[in-house]
This record gives structure tokens, sequence and C-alpha cells, in this order.
DNA sequence: CTGAAAGCGCTAACAC
DNA sequence: GTGTTAGCGCTTTCAG
């Protein structure tokens, strides 16, 4: 592997000329530019990414936390977090959470080791002190659908309790009232959040809340067909339901199938959905819409700005929106 | 962040001390060891990856190539790869190929750059020669599912014509005759692979070929429905169905779906399938399972044996295996 | 505009 | 067992 001595032997110059050229620092005589490009193709170089972060003390590496890899909701906030760097040059390098605190204060180490220039965390298991506590070393990092006290300028909020309420209300305007609920895992914060848009949309439209109708599940699609045969068991005169992921409304939908309810028509559904599936149900199922890919490029646009000292002005708390497909009818249709 | 010289300056002992004491290697007196440890903690030290690469030549990075980070099937891939990587004490880098041989190539570049020890490529653009040529060079690489000659000793591989005659044996089986195929984009080496084992299939079962039972689709789900409607608007007489992989199938489904079609009454299905989408839909669908899981860690088995001079005794032929499930019924209950 | 020389944080002979 | 001394491949003052 041919490395910059090399180069500047076969050129004829110093190994700083090089250097110079490679980053377009200052003017050169185009003709040592010429030679050097010339001798930099020949020998087929490459800068060693590595001893340059070494020497710049910058290692142009980002790292994502998250809590897993598998499912599509991961695949598609990479996806995002890749390409925005890709314009900035820097590498990305991922680890995940393994769902403890344990798991998710590794993972960072790691980043901490390969001297990652900042981190975008997806973190479900620190505490706010840690994070907080986190936040006074001197790497920067963004924190994403995460808010918490004192850290407001690095997080990427997403309003889950207005989510839910859209999704609920949807339902309460036509005409139901036994709505049914499968929430996330109530240890977590934005589980809570959706959750509670279920209650507070209830309650807005005067609706007495009844514990029979909701059941937890943990996001997974088994959880939810569990939680659907349990529902139905409990309360025969569901009408409606919601669900606080499309993981979830999947298995519940494929029970529902089973039992051959037919939706729309004896049961309205409504979800929350991140990567569009909801969309390849049968029916569709209308859903409020969790805007990760673009909540992923703004935790990059505001890590960028973190690692550049400049202010960016976006937006940095994200609005629920409603898709309307095919899982929701009237109730006076019945 | 402190370096070695500080912890080592605090236990007043030299660097290459407190280096051996990190390594392990070689004996130290006790008192030694308890000083430099104590220094280490108090200082809060972490060694610099990058630093430590630099000075060993060796990255401790794998590069992981797939073609595109969203969809179940990347995040199996990588859950995989990191988990094993991880008891290795090596860095995962990804990176996508961008459905492009200059994407595939740009991405091991950056592999390159980053200097990392080895590659595991999942490359489905860059052609036989070129991956030959690249096993001219130094940096060590395996392909995950891809056969190329020459490279045999690198290369982890499914029998996708053998799986994909065995999904549909089972609908000859069952006595379907007249049945179609969604296939993959048959500019992939291992789409026509699958194409392939249908045909053979019927060739075996002495069933005439006719194109208007076939479909090309791009393996989206989007292209499973647009087949599935083309395929039935063709012939009004199709008992059966097979699916290249699980999105197309899960596209088709909710195509018929629409159209009151009763699966598997008025039709049988089998499907590809590799993070079990298929077990998900309703009904459940019969499918060959692609191993991906079994394939990928085997691929960094294989990898740190090349890594680490030593030769690894694994399988690199993956077979495959029928899954059962509620989408087939025999033709003679109609 | 280009060269000389020091240094980034660590490891690895080689001494003692 | 532990210290000394060179590097690893690059960037970055500082001269000129």
């Amino acid at each position: 592997m041919a490395r910059i001595k090399d180069v500047a032997a076969l050129a004829g110059v110093n190994r700083s000329t090089v250097s110079r050229i490679i980053n377009g620092e200052g003017k050169f005589r185009a003709d040592t530019k010429r030679k050097v490009e010339q001798a930099m193709a020949e020998l087929n170089y490459r800068p060693s990414a590595i001893a340059r972060s070494l020497a710049t003390a910058s290692s142009n590496m980002v790292g994502l936390l998250v809590t897993y890899y598998t499912g599509g909701f991961f695949g598609e906030m990479m996806d995002q977090v890749q390409s925005e760097l890709d314009c900035h040059h820097k590498f990305l390098i991922t680890a995940q959470g393994h769902h403890s605190a344990e798991g998710e204060r590794e993972a960072i180490q790691r980043f901490h080791d390969l001297r990652c220039d900042g981190y975008i965390l997806h973190s479900r298991h620190l505490s706010d002190d840690d994070l907080r506590a986190l936040a006074k070393e001197p790497i920067p990092f963004v924190l994403l659908d995460r808010w918490v006290e004192g850290l407001e300028e690095r997080c990427i909020t997403f309003d889950h309790t207005l989510a839910a309420k859209l999704a609920v209300n949807h339902l309460i305007e036509q005409g139901h009232r036994t709505i049914a609920c499968i929430s996330g895992p109530l240890t977590r914060q934005t589980s809570v959040q959706r959750y509670q848009g279920y209650l507070e949309a209830l309650e807005d439209a005067g609706i007495e809340f009844d514990p029979s109708l909701v059941c937890e599940g943990n996001y997974g699609r088994e959880s939810g067909v569990a939680a659907a045969q349990q529902l139905l068991a409990q309360r025969s005169d569901i009408t409606a339901l919601f669900s606080c992921s499309e993981e979830m409304m999947g298995g519940a939908l494929q029970f529902f199938h089973q039992q051959q309810l037919q939706v729309p028509k004896q049961l309205s559904l409504t979800s929350f959905d991140s990567v569009d599936l909801c969309a390849s149900f049968y029916p569709t199922v209308t859903a409020v819409h969790f805007p990760i890919s673009d909540m992923a490029r703004t935790a990059v646009a505001v890590l960028h700005g973190l690692l550049s000292h400049q202010a960016v002005e976006t937006e940095r708390h994200f609005l629920p929106k409603l898709i309307t497909r095919n899982s929701v009818q009237p109730l006076t249709s019945y």
C-alpha cells in the first residue's frame, strides 16, 4: 500500500506538498500539482483515514446508537443518516444498545474508543441524568426521538402524545366510543406518551376510560396478536382499536382475519406507523406517520452544526400527520 | 482526554509498561499492575483505537457491504455480523452499494480508506472479474450469497435453484399444474437461479412451461401487487403461485384480498422468505427459508479465519428448507 | 509556493 | 519485569 512518502518521492517533492495538494490547501505550481497527481494515480495512492485522524485529532467518524437492527425501522434511520453523512464525507459507525442501559453504555464506549467526532443516539435506556452527564464530556451528540431537560438544543423530538391523539380522535369522530388500545411497553418514555395521547383523546371526548380496553405489548408482532386476542376476549363490544406500533397492528390484524372479523366493517383500526407497513396490510390501515427519516436527517444536520460550531436553524420538533387508509368506518353504518 | 503517557506519568512507570499491561503481554509485578490500573481508572483512560491501528497496522475494523439498508433483510444480516464481530472485539463499518457497480466500488473504497482489516461483501453488481481482481489485493474478503469461480473458499452460498424447486414441487405435489411465478429481476444471478428452479420443477414434473405464467418483479412489494394483477389478467386459470421474494408475496396477497380471492381455497401460494415475513401474512404462507442469519454468521467466521490465517472448517454452502404454513391446498379439493 | 521537522497516541524491538 | 527508542502515515507550524 503506497504511502504519502512514496508519492512524494515519485513526484520529486516533499511530503507536505503532497499533503497540501490532497487537501487543497494553498496554491501550487500547476506543474507540481500535475506531477503529484500523476504519482498518486500511478501508485494507486489513497490516504490513510487512520493516520489522518491521528494527525488531525478528528476521525471523521460519527457513531449511531440504535436499540436493535432488526425490523425496517432501523434500516430507514440508518439509510438517512448514512446519506447525509456521505455529503459531509464522514464515516458512519453503528452499534446497538441491546435493550439495556449497560448495552447502550458499551456502545458509546466503542464510539469513544474509536474517537468518533460525534454521536447520534437513539437511546432508550440511559437515564436523563446519564445523558446530561455525557453532555459534560467533550464529544458532542444529538438525541434522536428523545427529550431531555437541559439538552434541548440536541434533542430531535416528535409529539407522540399528539400523534396518538390524532389517531384516536379519528376513530372518535367516526362515532366510535368503545376504543381499545394496544400500547407499547410502558417503561419507555415515548410509549407512555402515546398511551397518554389515547387517554387524552378519550377525555377530551368525554369518554370514560376503561382499563379493560387496554393491553400492553412490546412493539413486536407476536405481542400484537396476543393483545388482540386478550382484548377481544375481555370485551366483545369493542368497535375500534388503536395500536401504538405497526408491527403490533400487523399481529392484531392477522388475528382478526383468523377470527373472520371484518375490518373495517366490524372493527375500525388506526395505528402508529414509521415505515409505512400499514400501507401493506389488508385492508390498508389508517395511521399516524412517525417521520423517522426526516428526524434522522435533521439529527445529522444538528450534529454537523455542533461539530462545525455553527448554529443550525432547523426545526427540531416534529409533528404527526394522519394518513387515512381503509381501516376505519363510521360507527353509524353498522 | 487522557493519553497513555499521562497514565504512565501518574503511575510512575514507562509508557510501554502501560501498553503491555493493557494488552496483557508478559508478566509484571503485581504492584506495578495495580498502580497502572489505578492510574487508568483515575484518569478514565481509554486507549485510542486509532493510534493503536496506526501502530499495529491493523484497524480491527471489518467492512460490510450491502445493497440497501431498508427492509428487514439487511438488519438481520447486520445483527448477526455485529454480534459475531463483537466476540472478536472488532468494529463494524457498513456501506450500501446503492444498486450499482459504481456504488459498490465506492463503498469498498471507503473500507479501504479506513484500512479495514477485511470485508464482507453482499455484492450484487460487481462482476466476477471485478471480484477476482479485488482478490489479488492484500485485503481479504468473503462473499455473502454469491459464487465466483476461483474464489470458492471465500464464498458463502445458498442453493437458490433447489430452494425454488422445493417451493414449486410442493405445489405440484398437491396436484397443481397451472403454477404462476413472480420472479425477481433477471439481471441478478440469484434471481435467475430461483427462476431456474421454477423451470426445473415444472420440467421434472412434465409440465409444459408457459411464459404467460411468469412475471418479473423487482423484489419490492409494489411489484408484487402489479405482477399478481397482471398474471391474473392474463390467465384466469391459475391455481397456484410461487413468489421469489416475501415482499412481492405480500403485495400479491394484498391484491388477492382486494379481489376477494380465497387463499388457499382458490389459490395456493408458496414463496421465498428470509426474515419470516411469510409467517405474518394472513393466511401464513408456506415458504422456503433463506438462512441469511446463519450465512452471515458463517461469513464472519470465514473472514476471521482468513484474517488469522487459520483454516476454517465450516460448511460454506447452505441448503433450503421448506416451512409449511397455511397457504397451500390440494387441487383435488376444489 | 515548497521544504524541514516535530508530533498525533500508541506499539514493538531491543536493551538492561 | 521494565525502560529506551524508533517508528506507524499523516498534518502542521515555521522557515525560506
